[in-house]
RNA sequence: GUGCCCGUAGCUCAAUCGGAUAGAGCACCAGCCUUCUAAGCUGGGGGUUACAGGUUCGAUUCCUGUCGGGCACGCCA
């Protein structure tokens, strides 16, 4: 088991450690402890009877009744009780369950941090889309949840520098920069066929006018000039496509560097904006182009031949992979002499752990998963602990609209892009669907159902149980930070146990959510938490004569809205106080 | 064809790294507002967890096979 976080569990796994001692000191189970899904069966469940079962060739209900017996005695334990097969169910006494509220009132937002991570450094590397256009919804889903993953590994005591990596070196920023360069000449009146293979989108042309605006005729050449030499489309349209790069190159020599510049600079600022807009930020915005500026990319090559890893072949350099468990080898560097993208990303991957992090996180989109053993492959060919990698997987988010899926994709100019959708829909709503779904599930986003009704989006429910609260205490017009001292030993109903259960089990979600990289499990933890208190809003009144009651009362929902606060945080949502 | 992921209520999804009677929302039916926000609550019907085996105290979870769906298999990035 890991390391338990939360006092109850650790102070319970000692305890039957101690029984575990005096029953059976020769075995060296693991002490289980799980929240029971049913209230009948106490708030803390062990299983160890039903483990030591086979070993100690008793039956589970026996040595259950002997680890009872040698449970030591503790004040917040009100019973133990043995059950079903073996299970062996703590009930704790009311009056510990009650002291949570007065723990998260006086730690407030910092109610939920935990030390797991230990001030470790951890690096989550997301989005990391090409600058070549505008984000879109499959964007936006690695984007609500490398932030979100980000956030929760912070609050589970990680140090987290959250990183986009750059592709500003490869042919898909020279095609961005030929489709502007096009669409500036077509300005000018030189017709030259747009091809089909190239940046279709109208934030195209926009750059082509800017150009046009900014320095008139100077890159202007003639047709001819332009298609000298080019292969036809219909022959090869990637060939087609790499001459008219070659040309541009060429006609416009120191100037083609100025015009890929100002493209990615437009694309990379108009990304950056866009994610921030969406509350999502980094650290750091990693250039792959500097890899080869200063060399990493021939000396990590280097490295691997020095390495007895690399070997020529039709004229390229290959990468025994399949010596690390690839399905074949792949090359590094091309017949043309070029690096391939996996060369770079070799690079990339060395200087990310020369950078001295703990645990490297790439958030990828799923379509990318074949790529894993070969970059797992060069870690361990280069002689580095590839086991603090982990690629963490988000399968592609499915756009829905009309009942169809919608058609995505980024040269045809056809596709939602990410601000479309958050303007349609709404930050909160966006952020929050997008972490409902386990990352390797596949996402339906449906866009009418998420800006039709907006009762029907999850995120309101959640919300809207926070601004009750918010606005039951405006109307109690009392000094809420009186309440953190409030006396609770009022808090008996059913609603309020739950409640108070749901609050000390907080830390814990946050602990589950960063082992398993699963920020979902916030969100499913908010929304039990709202359902739990809109039950006890609809059947409790807060305003009451007794004040002692009252003030229990509120400083139980005021710790409800407190978590609230710190779990939709932790999601990039707001938390309205008034709706 | 090979590899990875997935298959749970009519629909969209949960199920605490093998636990007790598989749970929510939507949809459907019936109720609850002259007192703190009805974007809410209460109750009801809904299941051979794709299928067939196996492992053990116990399987939606692990293993094997079949069927069905998604993705990936470039000297692209």
């Amino acid at each position: 088991m890991t390391a338990a976080v939360s006092n109850f569990k650790i102070h319970l796994s000692d305890l039957f450690a101690q029984a575990l001692r005096a029953v059976a000191p020769e075995q060296t189970a693991t002490i289980v402890l799980e929240r029971p899904k049913q209230a009948q069966h106490g708030d803390y469940a062990c299983n160890l009877a039903m483990q030591l079962a086979k070993p100690l060739r008793r039956s589970p209900r026996d040595i259950a009744q002997a680890l009872m017996a040698a449970l030591p005695a503790s004040d917040v334990v009100e019973k133990v009780e043995i059950a079903g097969a073996g299970f062996i169910n703590v009930f704790l006494t009311v009056a510990a369950k009650q002291g949570v509220v007065r723990g998260v009132l006086q730690a407030g937002a910092d109610y939920g941090r935990i030390a797991l991570g230990a001030g470790k450094k951890v690096q989550v590397e997301f989005v990391s889309a090409n600058p070549t256009g505008p984000l879109h919804v499959g964007h936006g889903r690695g984007a609500a949840y490398g932030a979100s993953l980000s956030n929760v590994l912070d609050a589970a005591g990680y140090k987290v520098s959250r990183e986009f990596y750059v592709n500003d070196a490869g042919r898909q920023m020279d095609i961005l920069a030929l489709s502007t360069w096009l669409r500036y000449l077509d300005l000018h009146a030189i017709a030259v066929p747009f091809p089909p293979n190239a940046y279709q989108g109208d934030y195209v042309r926009d750059m082509a006018k800017q150009i046009s605006l900014a320095h008139r005729a100077r890159y202007v050449h003639t047709a001819a000039e332009v298609l000298q030499g080019v292969p036809a489309v219909e022959e090869n349209a990637d060939a087609h496509l790499d001459a008219l790069i070659a040309n541009a190159k060429k006609l416009l020599g120191e100037d083609y560097a100025y015009v890929h510049q100002h493209v990615l600079t437009e694309q990379l600022g108009d990304c950056r904006n866009d994610l921030a807009e969406f509350g999502v930020h980094f650290d750091e915005w990693f250039s792959e182009q500097s890899l080869f500026d200063n060399g990493l990319v021939a000396r990590v090559v280097e490295a691997l031949k020095a390495g007895g890893h690399l070997y020529q072949q039709d004229g390229a350099l290959w990468f025994r992979s399949t010596e690390f468990g690839d399905e074949k080898d792949r090359v590094v560097q091309r017949e043309n002499g070029l690096y391939t993208y996996f060369a770079s990303d070799i690079a990339y991957h060395l200087n990310k752990f020369e950078r001295g992090f703990d645990r490297v996180i790439n958030v990828w989109g799923a379509d990318h998963h074949g790529y894993i053993p070969r970059v797992n492959g060069a870690l361990k060919a280069l002689g580095l602990d590839s086991s603090k990698l982990t690629i963490a997987l988000v399968q592609f988010a499915v756009l829905y609209r009309n009942g169809q899926k919608a058609a995505m994709s980024t040269r045809s100019g056809e596709f939602v892009t990410l601000r479309d959708l958050r303007h349609e829909v709404g930050n909160d709503a966006t952020r929050f669907f997008y972490v409902l779904r386990k990352s390797d599930q596949h996402l339906d986003f449906d866009m009418d159902l998420a800006k039709s009704q907006s009762n029907e989006n999850p995120v309101y429910y959640i919300q809207y149980a926070h601004a009750r609260v918010c606005s039951v205490l405006q109307q109690w017009s009392g000094d809420s930070s009186a309440l953190r001292q409030a006396d609770v030993s009022a808090l008996q109903s059913d609603y309020e146990q739950t409640l108070l259960q749901h609050l000390i089990d907080y830390p814990q979600v946050i602990e589950g959510a960063a082992e398993e990289l699963a920020p979902h499990l916030i969100a499913f933890y908010l929304k039990d938490l709202a359902a739990d208190f809109h039950s006890y809003y609809n059947a409790s009144r807060f305003l009451v004569e007794d004040e002692g009651i009252k003030r229990a009362r509120l400083a139980l929902i005021a710790a409800v809205a407190q978590v609230m606060r710190n779990g939709l945080a932790l999601l990039g949502v707001s938390a309205p106080e008034k709706m």
